[in-house]
DNA sequence: ATGTAAAATGAAATGATTACAAAAATAGTC
DNA sequence: GACTATTTTTGTAATCATTTCATTTTACAT
C-alpha cells in the first residue's frame, strides 16, 4: 500500500496521519510479520531519523485504541502487533518463534452462551511446531 | 478436592507432591479464579509460613511444563494460571478484570488447514464487558 | 541419625513498558 | 511567511513482572 493510501486510511479512522505514524503503519501492513516493538524499532531506526522506542509504544497504543491494529498476547513475555483487524487466527511456532495467520470466518468461531455479556474481541491462538521446523527435526 | 487427592494427582503427573506444591495446586483447584502470581502470593502468604514469590514462579512453571496447569496470556501485562487443562475458553472483562471460563468442545474449535504443522495448544480468548459490569454501566 | 540430591529462599539482574518533563513538530491565524 | 497554541516526540528515570543465582533449607533413602 502506498503511503498516501495509508494516510487516508488513518485519517478515516480518526488518526492524524503524521509521518512516523504513517511509516509505522506502512511497516505493519507491508511486512505482515506480527512484530514486537523491538522488531519494529530495529527495522525502522535506519529509515526514520531519530526514532525512539517510546514513540513506537505511543503510536501502537494509539493504533490499538483506534481499532486499526490488534495487540496479540500469544506469549506472556511479548506483545505482537497486527494491522490486519479482520477475523483470523494465529499460530505460533515454539521452535522458530514465528507467528503466522490462518483464515477463519467469524461464524466458525464458537459463540458461547454468555447472557448479557458484550463481546468486543475474539482471539484464537494455536501453538505448536510449524511444518518447516517439524521437517528439520525429522531430518 | 482433598490435599490427599491433589498429592495423588501430582504424583501421577510426575510431580513430587511437596507441601508447597500441594498447597498451590489446591489453591488453584479450589478457587478457580485464574489468579496471577501476585494474587496467589497475597492469598497464600498468610497460610504458608515463609512463602516466597520465587517459589510460586518455580512451582507454576513446573506445573505448566508438566501439563497440570495452563498459562493464560490474555493481557500482555499479566500471566494467569488455570488448573483446568480441559478444552475451554476464557472471557476477560475489561471493567472488573475478572476472567471466567466457558465450555466449548474441542470439535467446535475450527481446525485450520495447516499441513505438516503439529498443534499442541488451543487458546480461545474473548474480551469485552461481563453482564454484571454491563448492568452497572446502564444503571 | 547422616549424607545427598532436590527445592525454596532472597537479593540482584533483566527486560518490557510506562510516566513525565522538556524539546520539537504541526496546524491554524494573522 | 512569521507567530502562537496545541499536539507529538523524545530521552531518562521509574515501575513492574519475571528470571538468575548462590545460599540455605528440606526431603528422603541408607
Amino acid at each position: 500500500m502506498e503511503q498516501q493510501q495509508i494516510s487516508t486510511y488513518l485519517l478515516k479512522s480518526g488518526i492524524r496521519p503524521l509521518q512516523k505514524r504513517v511509516k509505522i503503519m506502512s511497516y505493519l501492513v507491508s511486512k505482515r510479520n506480527h512484530p514486537t516493538v523491538d522488531m519494529i524499532y530495529s527495522d525502522l531506526i535506519h529509515e526514520i531519523n531519530g526514532l525512539s522506542k517510546t514513540t513506537i509504544y505511543n503510536v501502537l497504543n494509539l493504533f490499538v485504541q483506534s481499532g486499526v491494529a490488534l495487540a496479540l498476547n500469544i506469549e506472556g513475555n511479548e506483545v505482537r502487533y497486527d494491522a490486519d483487524t479482520s477475523t483470523h487466527g494465529h499460530f505460533k511456532c515454539k521452535i522458530c518463534s514465528g507467528v503466522i495467520d490462518f483464515r477463519i470466518k467469524q461464524e466458525e468461531l464458537p459463540n458461547p452462551m454468555l447472557d448479557g455479556f458484550r463481546i468486543d474481541e475474539h482471539h484464537y491462538y494455536l501453538k505448536g511446531v510449524c511444518s518447516f521446523c517439524a521437517n528439520k527435526i525429522e531430518a
